[in-house]
DNA sequence: CGATTGACTTCTC
DNA sequence: CGAGAAGCCAATC
């Protein structure tokens, strides 16, 4: 595991309960701005070893991504869960969640 | 060890 | 606005 990913893991961690951050958020606060699809990658690759809340994680529009129906209806429940408002699969606290964020950048 | 592959992003038109 | 293309780079083949 080189430094970006560790860094990756690290940040998913500390993600807030009921907030979430996207590709790209990650990856820039990684170190890596344009390694987006690589977060996407490690992401999906760790979430498994490292019990990751990979869930949290969606694309720029705040959109679920992930393409299996089963696992993204979980991700749906868990957010809602967490108290993620959701509107018609989308996820609307996302600039609020970059907003809390800056302290990273 | 080169080639391929993405749970992405961003810019252009 | 939507569609297309390019860029990125770790993991997998």
């Amino acid at each position: 595991m080189n430094d970006f990913t560790k860094r990756v893991v690290e940040i998913i961690q500390s993600i807030p309960k009921g907030k979430m951050m996207t590709y790209g958020q990650i990856a820039r606060i990684a170190g890596n701005p344009r390694a987006a699809r690589q977060v996407a990658r490690i992401l999906h690759s760790m979430s498994q070893k490292y019990n990751l809340p990979w869930h949290r994680v969606v694309n720029a529009k705040g959109e679920i991504v992930i393409k299996d129906d089963e696992s993204r209806f979980v991700q749906r429940a868990l957010l809602e869960k967490e108290g993620v408002t959701v509107k018609n699969e989308r996820y609307v606290s996302i600039d609020e969640y970059r907003y809390d964020y800056q302290k990273f950048e």
